[in-house]
DNA sequence: TAAAATACTGCAATCGATTGCGGAATCGGT
DNA sequence: ACCGATTCCGCAATCGATTGCAGTATTTTA
């Protein structure tokens, strides 16, 4: 019943008495070979749904169609979303995608990484976890000859084309955004320094207050160590609690976001309104929370989509310079958190020319 | 400065002046090889940090140590899930993961499959889309000697090992623990008949209900056409405007009744006490909504897991019975939105004997 | 000392497809 | 009838690693 054996040129040349060579340019019709014997090769071929052994052809072509991918995390909406967008256009093109992920674990990275470079990965998209600095590993496969595409997380110690959220703009309208709605305490919760995202919304923040011609409070400037719903509300809590509470809240992810907006509800502090709230990411959470929450999306599919074709160019041939900065635009998703802050008789004229 | 020229079997003999059978001889210490040999082909092999060709062994040996992967939707909390703890389990023994989706076209899953039946995995998992029946791509998978382990959405029409989801206790579970909290008139928002696990969970609410010696009442039973959260709203909306309104809602997925939760909030309908509401596969909406959902987790890391195993075993010769069903019990994750009812006059007898 | 056993090593085929090159057959031209 | 051109096809090498088998030393045994 069960029929491995697949049918190979040599049965087909032996069927019609024809040798190896002559079947091979019989499939593609060189000119060399009479119409006949085309005809015939490929009514056989056709009968015994000959395909070629791709085995045999990646070995011969040194080339696999399958490119890899690494990610800290695949269980993330914006890391699935950017696997989605790769695979997508990947399998358009006739490539496969070997998924690993590195936990945020260096060794894991680089486990995942020697184990594409080994199964012969035509190239690698990856984005590195938050223990990579220089990413020798990388450096490793890419003097394979592997061309490689780094996305979101990334490091310019690896010559590569990026394909990178324009982190900074995100961060700077969204605080735009809340300042418009007349917020103007706005405490910022952020990532870790040594993650260049984190830092990059930090900056994109520290720039709107700045054209907005507001001083930045360092108090209010919080570093999550886990980047959870608890940590939102511990570092909510603390601020509200103290000397010289924010009106608004602009947070490193959706999730720390919502941390802020569970403390905001127990106190029953109106949101908007009395204090505004955004975050970052665009969850599926955040459309779901109440009140909706207002966040940036970063296109993650788009990212995954851009990279991927970026890869697949110069796996074609195409010559990508190796400081290719791709910038994908975040854009801003207001729904309600955000929404625009009760006029009280000392904020009154701070609000004048704004809209 | 590229360094594409990967050092083969054939160099090292040269270099040494031995043929190449006998490098790869020494290199897995055949007895029939002298040690002096042995060592100075291994010496120079850790000097030119000799890798085997991949691709040659690959080809030579039939195997590629990749598998396959097949989910409807990457971006989904419980098949990434499923996806995590494939790649895991697979790549602890040295086998990587190809993984595309179907997005629930059966047009995608068959190119899908294809593409990597040609791409020369194997072996394949694979969690079927909703337009899949009887399965003949996969079939022909099979006949080419690749073994298929399916997962959670599964077809009896292949006769491959399946690692499912116990949704039929799931349900009955969570209907129980409803019930048990003084709820008794308890409608269930549904999945299509045509998607076996929808028909588990709607049969184990059903048993649920038996069990507790209540008549299921069939208007409490909605069909979900999408699988939203606007559907939960619209749903939760017709039955408490109606005559006869419930007092619980299990649905057959978390964002369904989340958009119940939505209704019920604008409403201020007290949730628990009033109402009770259950959801199901744990996603991480459910832990940060409020009230927190109570709901049923399916452990998609470990079914990817199982399932992985099972393919590996049997790639590595096992025979695993073709009928081999391996049920993964889910778990009740009880939060808030489940509470006690509160006990009125009408329903108060309803609970003598519960607890 | 000759024969047999032992210890090493290499030749060549194999996996399946591709391709440079040379050879055979047919045809036309003179 | 002979020679060059054209048409069509196959041999053999190649990719890199593996392995059955045969062959050559070297040592042991009788």
């Amino acid at each position: 019943m069960i029929d491995k054996s697949k049918v190979t040129l040599k049965d087909i040349a032996k069927e019609l008495g024809i040798s190896v060579s002559t079947a091979s340019r019989a499939l593609k019709a060189h000119p060399d070979i009479a119409k006949e014997t085309v005809r015939a090769v490929k009514e056989l071929a056709e009968k015994y749904q000959y395909v070629p052994n791709s085995l045999a052809i990646s070995f011969r072509k040194k080339k696999t169609f399958n490119i890899g991918l690494v990610v800290p995390e695949i269980v993330h909406h914006f890391f699935s979303n950017i696997i989605s967008g790769a695979i997508a256009t990947a399998n358009q093109s006739g490539y496969n995608v070997m998924v690993s992920q590195s936990n945020d674990v260096l060794q894991d990275e680089k486990a995942a990484v020697n184990a594409m470079l080994h199964s012969g990965v035509d190239g690698l998209l990856i984005s590195i976890s938050n223990e990579t600095v220089l990413g020798e590993h990388i450096q490793e496969l890419m003097h394979a000859g592997k061309p490689v595409v780094q996305m979101d997380k990334v490091t310019d110690h690896l010559k590569t084309p990026q394909v990178i959220v324009d982190d900074f703009d995100g961060a700077y309208q969204a605080v735009q955004h809340l300042i418009q709605n007349g917020y103007r305490k706005i405490a910022h919760f952020r990532g870790r320094p040594i993650v260049k995202n984190a830092n990059q919304r930090y900056f994109g923040y520290l720039q709107a207050l700045k054209d907005a011609g507001i001083t930045p409070e360092k108090d209010w400037v919080k570093h999550c160590v886990q980047i959870n719903e608890a940590e939102g509300y511990r570092f909510a809590k603390e601020l509200l609690e103290g000397p010289n509470p924010p009106d608004a809240f602009f947070c490193i992810t959706d999730l720390v976001a919502l941390g802020v907006l569970r403390y905001l509800k127990e106190q029953k502090i109106e949101v908007p309104g009395e204090v505004g709230l955004m975050g970052f990411s665009n969850w599926k959470l955040a459309e779901i929370s109440s009140p909706a929450l207002s966040t940036v999306d970063q296109h993650g599919y788009e990212i995954g989509v851009r990279a991927t074709q970026m890869l697949l160019d110069s796996l074609a041939g195409a010559s990508i310079s190796s400081d290719a900065i791709t910038e994908i635009k975040t854009n801003l998703v207001i729904r309600e958190s955000s929404g625009r802050k009760k006029v009280q008789q000392q904020t009154q004229e701070a609000l004048v020319g704004n809209n």
